[in-house]
DNA sequence: CATGAATGAGTATTCATTCAT
DNA sequence: AATGAATGAATACTCATTCAT
C-alpha cells in the first residue's frame, strides 16, 4: 500500500511533460538559492541593510527573477524567517524516556542551543527584532512559532513527567518559562548584543545549575 | 547661594566673560534638547529609521548645529544610549534591609520593571540590538553598562544576604543570572518582538514564582 | 454551407492539410483575442501604462505567443488603432437623401458621436495622443485615417448638396472643418481631459445650433 | 505715495539678513531653472517618459534638490502646467475697442494662436492628456484654467459687443464654443497628432472664414 | 556660531522582450 | 508552435552629511 501511494504520487510527475518538469526543477532550484542568499544577507546585515540587488547577485539571478518568486523584500524576509523556524525540530519526545529529569532537561537544552547557534538563529532573531516596528506581523509570528512553540513543547514534557511522578504537580507553563529564562539569560541574551558571542566553556555548568534550580523547586 | 552656583560652573576657567557664559548655557540647552529629541526618535523608530532632519526639527535646531554637537548619527545614538543607562538608579542598597529575601527580591524586581517600561528602555534596547552588526561597540557597551551592571548589583546583594545568613553560600553570579532570566523570559522577552507589549496583570504572580524557585534552591 | 465557408478560407492555397487548416484557425482566433485584449488595455490605461503581460493574460496566451503575432508593443498598438478606424462605417451616403440639410447634418453628427462614445474612441484617441512623441507615425496615421477621412466624407456630402442646390457653392473643405469643429469643441474636447465625460443632455441643442450656424453662412 | 509704498516693500527686504536674502535669491533661481527644465522635458517627452534625473541634470541641480522644491513628479508637473496657463494673458479687453467684430475676433484669434504655438502649449496639452487617467485633477484643472478660461473671456467679449449693438442678442456661451471650435479644428487639432505641425500659411484664410461664418449667424 | 539648501550615493521595484525546453 | 521563467535596464525617491553665507 505504501508503494501504491508512492506510485500515485510519482506517476503524474513522470507523466508530466518534460518542459513542465524541467521548469519545476529549475524554479525550485532558484527559489532555494534565493532563500539561501537572502538568509545569509538578512543574518549578516539585518533587514534594512540587506540589499535586494546583493541577494540577487549572491543567488545568481536577476532582481526581476527574485521578484517573480517573492513579491517584496518583506515577503522574502518573512519566508526566510518562516523557513528558519519551520525547520526547527522539536525533540522533547525523543528524550522523553530519559532516566532522570536532569538528564532529559540537559539533553533538551543542549539540542536547543546547538540549533540556535549552528543555524545562526541569533542573527536572524536580531534581524526580526530590528523590524518589529516596521513589520509587527513578522515579529509576532516569529515569537509564536519559535519561542512560544518551544515553550509549549517544554511545558508538555513537564506535564508528562508529572504524570510519571518524576515532577511535583505544578504550573508547568510557569516553570517552562523559568527554566528557559535561566538558560537564555547567560547563553542567548549576550548574543543579542554581541554578534561574535559564542557558547562559552561554562555552558554545561550553566545548564546543570539551571536544571538543579528547577529540580529544587519542582522535583518530585 | 547664587554665587555658589555660579562658582560651581565658572571655577574651572576663571574670569570667563558673560558672553562666553551665555553661549555655554545656550549650547548646553541645545545639547539637552537634541538628546531628548534623539531619544524620542530612536525609541520610536529605531536607529535606521530615525531621521537626523526630524531630530533637528524636534530639537528646534538646524542640522548643522546638530552636527556641531555630535559628529555623526552613530555618535548621537551612542550618547543617547549612554545617557539612558547612566541615569539608571541602582537601588539594591535601598532594599538591603528588607525583612525577608522574598520581599527584597520582589521589590527589586518591581523597581527594575517599572524603570524598564516607564522609560521606554525596551524600545531603546530594540534599537541597540538592531544596530549590533553596524555598531558592535554600542551593543557591547549597552550590555556591559545596563544588563551586566544590574547583574553585578544583584549578585552583590546576594553576597550580602549570604553574609547575613539569609541565603545559603553559593555562586551568586550564577544565581543572579537565573533569577533575572526567569523574570525576563516572561516580562521582557515578549517586548522584544511586540512594541505594544505591556506588563501583564500576572506580573506579581510571575515575580513571586521566580522568587520562590530561587529560594527553593538558594534559601538558607 | 459549411463547404462554402471552408472554401472561402481555403481557396487561395489549394489542398492544404487539415492540420494546417486547424492551426490557421487557431492562430486567427488567438490573434483576434489578442487584439481584443489589447484594445481593452490600451483604452483603459493608455499606451504606456498598458502591460504586455496583462494583455497576454486577458487574451489567454503566453507572452511569447503574443510576440509571435506582433513584434513589439508599438506594433500591437498600431494594429489596434488601425483596426479601430478601419471599422468605422462612413454613412454620409446613407443620409444623402435627407429632406433638408439640417436633417442630414444632425443625423450624421448623431451617428458620429454615437460611434465615438460607444466604441471608446475617445479613450483610444487619448492613448494615441499620448504617444505622439514616441510613435509619430501612429499619430499621423490615426489623424489621416479617422479624422481626415471623416472630414473628406463630410466635404464630399457638401459637394453633392451644392450640386443639388441645397447649399451655396463654397469651399466645402473649409466648411466641413468648421461644422466639425463646432461640434467637437463642446462634445469631444472635454473628453480629452476627463475620461468620465459623457454626452450631455444639451447634445441636441448643441448640434442644432452648430447646424444653424453652418446654414446661416452656407445655406442656399 | 507710490514711492512710499515702494519703500514699504523694499525696506524689509534690504533690512533682511544678507544670508536670508542670498538664500532667497539662490532658491528662487534654482526653482526657476527646475521649472524651465521640467517644462522642456514634459513638453518633449510627456509626463511618463520625462525622467526626474534628466530634469535635474538640465536644471543643473541634484535630484535631491529637485525634491526639496517639489515633493513628487506629479507635483512638479502640476506646477509646470499651472505656471503655463497662469501666464496666459487674457486680452479680450485690449481689443474691445476694435472698429468691427471681424477685426476684434481676428486679432484675438491671432494672439491666441501665437501664444499657443510659441510657448509650446500644444506639447504641454498632449502631456496633460497623456496623464488624464493617472492625474485626473491636473487634466480637469488644465481644462478649467486654460480652455474654459479663454472660453469665458470670449463669451464675455461677445456680451459686450451685443450691448454695443455690434452683435445680435444670442447665447454667447454657445457662439464662443462655435467660433473656438472652428479655429481649433484646423489649427490645433492637427497639432495633437503631429508634434511637428506648424501654423499653415492658410492660417489667415481659416480665421477669416471662421469669423465670417460666425458673423453670418450672430452679426447685428 | 548658526543656518538650511544642496548634495551624491543608494534602493526597491517594474516591464518589454528573449530563450531554453 | 507554445510556453512562462528569466532578464537587464530603467526610475522615483530618501537621507546623512557638508558648505557658502
Amino acid at each position: 500500500m505504501n508503494m501504491v501511494r508512492n506510485m500515485d504520487q510519482e506517476t503524474p510527475t513522470t507523466a508530466r511533460s518534460g518542459l513542465e518538469n524541467y521548469r519545476r526543477r529549475v524554479s525550485a532550484t532558484k527559489r532555494r538559492s534565493i532563500l539561501d542568499a537572502a538568509r545569509e544577507e538578512f543574518q549578516g546585515n539585518g533587514f534594512t541593510h540587506a540589499a535586494m540587488a546583493e541577494i540577487a547577485r549572491k543567488a545568481d539571478v536577476s532582481t526581476a527573477t527574485l521578484y517573480k518568486h517573492f513579491n517584496s523584500k518583506e515577503e522574502l524576509f518573512a519566508a526566510v524567517v518562516a523557513e528558519a523556524y519551520s525547520s526547527l525540530e522539536l525533540n522533547a519526545d525523543a528524550i522523553g524516556d530519559a532516566a532522570t529529569v536532569e538528564e532529559a532537561l540537559a539533553t533538551l537544552a543542549d539540542n536547543y542551543l546547538k540549533v540556535q547557534f549552528d543555524q545562526g538563529l541569533n542573527d536572524l532573531m536580531r534581524a526580526v527584532i530590528s523590524e518589529v516596528s516596521g513589520l509587527p506581523e513578522v515579529g509576532r509570528e516569529f515569537y509564536e512559532m519559535s519561542i512560544k512553540r518551544r515553550h509549549d513543547e517544554l511545558s508538555g514534557l513537564f506535564d508528562r513527567l508529572i504524570q510519571r511522578g518524576m515532577l511535583k504537580p505544578h504550573d508547568t507553563s510557569m516553570s517552562a518559562h523559568e527554566v528557559a529564562g535561566m538558560l537564555k539569560e547567560s547563553l542567548i541574551w549576550p548574543a543579542l548584543f554581541d554578534p561574535s558571542f559564542k557558547l562559552p566553556d561554562s555552558k554545561d555548568k550553566i545548564i546543570s545549575s539551571a536544571v538543579a534550580t528547577f529540580v529544587a523547586r519542582y522535583g518530585a
